[in-house]
DNA sequence: ATATTTGTAACTTGTAAAGTTACGAATCAA
DNA sequence: TTGATTCGTAACTTTACAAGTTACAAATAT
C-alpha cells in the first residue's frame, strides 16, 4: 500500500513543529518516522519540486519549509506526491496480459467514476493546513498516550 | 492493483447480456475477460452472497442475475466485493514495523478524510444501473473497434 | 581538507493480488 | 447408477510493486 502522502504530511508537520529554528535532516525526520532516510529523502524532492520545502546539503543542512505552515494545505502535499503517478486512491485495472480489450474499457469506465471521488478528497484535503494538522495529531497522540499510562 | 470491482461488473454485464438465456459458466466469463475460471468464480462468491447472482453447479450449470438488470447498480458490486476487505480505494497506512506511534495516528487521520471520497464514490456507483453500464461499455467497445478498423 | 548532508541510482526484501492446480461436492442426463 | 459437467475452495506459485537498503557522487559548511 501506498504511504507516501502519510510520510508527506509528516514531514511537514516536522518542519512545520521547527519552523524559525533551522534545518531539518533527513536522519531525524526517518528515525521520528521509524524509516530510512532514503524513504524521506524520496518523499522530499516531491515535495521540494513543488516548491512546498527547500533542502540544503552540507553541515547544518537539512530542510525548511517553503512557506509558512498557515499558507500550505494537505491538499498541496496530495498534489505534490501524485504529480507523477496521477492517484494515491487505488484504481482499477484490467488484466494487462489480455488482448481481449473489454476489461481496459471497463477498467476506464469506472475509473472515470472514481474521479468524482477524487475531487471530493481533494475538497477535503484544502481545507486543513499544515498548522491544523499538527495540532490535531498533537491531540491525538497525547490521548493515545495517555491510554498506554494515563496522568 | 485491486480489480475486484472490474471483473465484478464485468460478471454482471456479461449476466445482464444473457438473461432469460439461461446459466453462464465461469469458464465462459472467464474466456471473455481473459483471465483464469477460479478468479470469476472468487468474485462470484462474493456477488453470491450479496444475492446478485445465483449459481448452480452441473451440466447446464452456471450462473444467473439474482434479479433484473435494472435493479442492480454499481453500488451494490461495491458493496458485494468490498464487504470483506472494508475498501476498494487505496488506504494510507503507516510503517508497520515501527514502534513509533505517530505514523499509524497520521495514517488514521487520513484514512477519516478519505472517507469523504469514498462515500462521494458510493454516491456515484449508486445512480448507475447494470442496464445503463451495459448500454455504456458496448457504445465504447464500438467506439474502440473502429477506431482499429473503421468500416 | 574534512565532515556532513543531500540526491539518486541500483539492488534486495516483503507482501498482496492474481494466476494456477487440484479435487471434493452438487447437479444433470442417459 | 454411472459419467460428464460445473461449482466451491484450499493450497500453492507467480507477478508486481512499494518499501527498505547500500553506496557513492555532489554540494555545503567549518
Amino acid at each position: 500500500m501506498n504511504s507516501q502522502l502519510t510520510i508527506a504530511v509528516h514531514i511537514l508537520a516536522v518542519l512545520a513543529n521547527r519552523e524559525g529554528q533551522g534545518a531539518v535532516t533527513s536522519e531525524e525526520i526517518a528515525e521520528g518516522f521509524g524509516t530510512n532516510p532514503v524513504v524521506i529523502r524520496r518523499v522530499m524532492s516531491l515535495l521540494k519540486k513543488a516548491e512546498l520545502v527547500k533542502s540544503r546539503p552540507g553541515t547544518g543542512g537539512g530542510s525548511v519549509l517553503g512557506r509558512p505552515a498557515e499558507e500550505i494545505t494537505l491538499r498541496d502535499a496530495y498534489t505534490a506526491v501524485t504529480i507523477e503517478t496521477g492517484s494515491v486512491l487505488g484504481r482499477q485495472s484490467g488484466n494487462c496480459r489480455s488482448n481481449i480489450p473489454i476489461a481496459p474499457i471497463i477498467a476506464e469506465y469506472l475509473n472515470e467514476l472514481y474521479e468524482d471521488a477524487e475531487k471530493a478528497l481533494i475538497r477535503r484535503l484544502g481545507s486543513v493546513t499544515i498548522s491544523d494538522f499538527r495540532l490535531e495529531i498533537a491531540n491525538r497522540a497525547k490521548a493515545s498516550l495517555s491510554k498506554v499510562s494515563p496522568q
